[in-house]
DNA sequence: CCTTGACCTTCCAGTAACTGGAAACCTTAT
DNA sequence: ATAAGGTTTCCAGTTACTGGAAGGTCAAGG
């Protein structure tokens, strides 16, 4: 099948399948008479076991591992828990940065009347009101 | 002053403001004889409130945005506040598209007894093993 | 006066992971 | 034969910096 069909069953854009290519994150496709690249069920398998991962906010770098050991018939299930359990921890570090602006910025909206008078608890926070 | 006293005065490193004056965020720095940048107290006041705004996760074009109406002494709060809440929906997205990844493979870490064989849940969700 | 070292200058390249677009080629249908 | 639509490669742009090279400036010490 050509790579549209590819990008539609995996659901990768096109473009990203060929770049997937031009890194060797994948093997580059076969190829048809006319050079088109031409994929095959197994390839669509792998395409979207990409682009779950990828979903779920694995790096190209750690979906390089995944498929290393997804690929490993003798793989020992430890490593891949060891993986995700690192990128759980990662996604934890952002939530809890995350949360922590969101408090921040909630307290100073909050604190903000909202209408048309200048001044503001939001830029006076920003100016370092608190520390000059 | 020089701009290694303004980076650490500011908080932001010497490579960044002179980003920030190539990108047009902060005017371009008055020079010395030398050829040196020269900085006052105005400037590393400005350059502290753009340090504190990405510390909070503002975009480079929201910074340009707060900056202007900072330095506007007739702005409504409103208008600040529209960014900043703005700003607290694009972090609360965030934090729920990364919670429900943690969530989901939490689960599957769960269910993955982690030892040395090769069979593993995580790998088969990758897969698509629930949907193929 | 000269040197040494710390600091500064500009410019170029690279990062992560694509995305958009141009020019040209292939395929299929009419 | 040609038109439409999919495909090819290649180059550039995105975000917000960061690293590094080659060279200029400044203050202190000999």
């Amino acid at each position: 099948m050509n790579i549209g069909e590819a990008a539609e069953r995996s659901g990768l854009p096109a473009k990203t399948i060929r770049y997937y290519e031009e890194i060797g994150l994948v093997a580059p496709a076969a190829r048809t008479a006319g050079g088109y690249r031409d994929y095959d069920e197994r390839d669509v398998h792998l395409l979207r076991f990409l682009h779950r991962a990828r979903d779920l906010g694995f790096s190209v770098a750690d979906c390089r591992a995944l498929l290393t050991l997804y690929q490993d018939r003798d793989r020992a299930s430890a490593d891949v828990k060891r993986l995700a359990l690192g990128h759980i921890a990662e996604i934890e570090e952002k939530i809890a940065a995350l949360d922590a602006m969101r408090r921040t910025l909630a307290h100073l909206a909050d604190r903000c009347h909202g209408d048309d008078r200048p001044d503001c608890p939001i830029l006076d926070d920003l100016a370092g009101a608190n520390d000059d």
